[in-house]
DNA sequence: GGCTTATTTAAGCATTTGCTAAAACACTTA
DNA sequence: TAAGTGTTTTAGCAAATGCTTAAATAAGCC
């Protein structure tokens, strides 16, 4: 159906069998990564694992009432998150807790930082 | 429109005013990163990224070969990239080579790594 | 100039996303 | 048991995404 292979004349077709190698067998992690930072990728999503990141204690109403986002929409959000095992929860009554899992915090901890500075810059 | 104030007997407001607060700040880089991340967040974009990460003078074509992507549908990708500047490229002849910005090389590196890692976790 | 090669752009389309509104579920308390 | 509160789920929809095919640029070669 296609023709990807391209005809041109100088080309390092060594390092291209060894690319195709490489990505070949990293396939499977490579749509894993991607499908945790596509999580990610939404403005309203980064919002909420920073803050499960930052604050101890927080419910879809709670985080419904910070973003001004409906409790439906969050909802969405974090059951989206939890499939993927980004967040875990913990129930208390009729109130459910939500929580970043340690995995994915180290991991994202580089970009609340490049977040948190930006106030900085951003005053300047 | 919307009634996102939730009415619950037991909440913190304090703590909801102030994440409030830093969340309105610190707006403009959340839609920033999650940009950024947004798109790490697709497998081939993130294929992408890694093979300039590791390899030098790959083009257009060289991608569609290794991923088995149409070239067309590589440049789509390698434009969205280019505008927000997670890459950059160099016109040599009719041939344009691309590589990845060296700030988001830094930021992307932890999970290039996770994804070489996963070789020997699927060996297991 | 015309012809080939490398790349981008445009148009079209199926699929996915993220929201809203309404209904359903779960737990607590009167 | 009924009513109230916290949460999820469903259905529906507008907008965005990612691809394909075909046409449009751009540069090198005869």
């Amino acid at each position: 159906m296609e023709n990807t292979s391209c005809v041109r004349s100088f080309t390092d077709t060594s390092q291209i069998t060894r690319c195709k190698a490489t990505i070949d067998t990293l396939n499977g992690s490579f749509t894993h990564v991607a499908n945790g930072l596509e999580m990610a990728g939404n403005p309203v999503r980064l919002k909420i694992l920073f803050l499960l990141s930052e604050e101890k204690g927080l419910c879809v109403c709670d985080l419904s009432d910070i973003l001004g986002v409906t409790v439906s929409a969050v909802s969405q959000h974090l059951r989206k998150m939890k499939d993927r095992s980004l967040i875990q929860s913990t129930k208390e009554g009729q109130t459910i807790y939500y929580s970043l899992s340690p995995k994915y915090a180290t991991v994202l901890r580089p970009f609340f930082q490049i977040i948190a500075e930006s106030e900085v810059l951003e005053a300047v």
